[in-house]
DNA sequence: CAATGATAGTTAGCGTGCTAATAATAACTG
DNA sequence: CAGTTATTATTAGCACGCTAACTATCATTG
């Protein structure tokens, strides 16, 4: 059988080096691709509770925490426990994590339109339509029907 | 800016959720995912030095060397040190390493046929090839220029 | 209101990926 | 052939993803 020659394995050589690739790229503006995961979440609504944020992004509640732990020592996101539930915590960004948010972009857009340039305009669309089918598979499986 | 709609973070959310999937999915004959990339590069060819099958593989060699560590403890290959050459080592597979890969191509056909239940035929080729590209890109670009 | 169950966050521990640094050996060079 | 350089494997240490297990709190229900 010729594994190289499934979508499943070409999925997970992209994936590794494609995150390889984006570590490397976000080290110049000081951040790690686990906390732009969170970033994306937080710019698009502040202040929400770490269980929200790790449903919303696709990750472990574990894996959040570990990250957002990461985040506030370095200032980019403050933690504050609710009043009415003192179990949860909401997650704000600091001055510095709005401040980011420029470089962040422009980074973003260079590693884009490189990984585009392969491409012809019809392709980038096809290739974003057939990728966001995959995320659906993957994010559209019900978790309860998961295992077996 | 809306990075949601960039092909960038599409591929991220795919490839974290990718590698989870199939993580759980190997767990049913016992292999994690770095393992398998190894056996795949493996079942090609037998009784490599670790340097070779890393830059095969597209990852570091201490990465390899670690998961190989783990390979050689639940006795799915070999190490063993090179006669004219006192620095490095072939990886030979063991009965078990060869024996596994019935039950491991069972599993991955499996995963492959759900995966592409989602595409038409047209939509898998096209996908195959567009990841393909991605792959050439990414594996394509010269380590000596990668830098500044 | 006491007991039970559900929820939020955390800790511990593992596998996988990386870079930087070491040790040992091979190869090359003056 | 002595000294430098290159190569191979390894170690240490970090980030990130997971599950399992624990604590604290809230909610529900007898």
């Amino acid at each position: 059988m010729k594994f190289e020659e499934t979508v499943s394995h070409l999925l997970s050589r992209v994936a590794t080096a494609h995150k390889a690739h984006l570590e490397k790229r976000l080290a110049g503006v000081g951040l790690h691709g686990g906390q732009l995961s969170v970033l994306f979440e937080l710019w698009r609504r502040d202040g929400r509770r770490q269980v929200d944020l790790a449903r919303e992004i696709g990750l472990a509640t574990p894996t959040v925490n570990k990250i957002l732990n990461g985040m506030i020592e370095v200032g980019l996101v403050d933690r504050t426990r609710l009043e009415d539930d003192a179990r949860a915590t909401r997650i704000y960004l600091t001055d510095e994590g709005h401040a980011i948010r420029g470089r962040v972009e422009e980074v973003w857009l260079e590693v884009e339109e490189e990984l585009l340039s392969e491409f012809t305009e019809t392709e980038r669309y096809i290739l974003f339509d057939l990728l966001t089918k995959v995320r659906n598979y993957y994010f559209g499986i019900d978790p309860d029907q998961t295992g077996e």
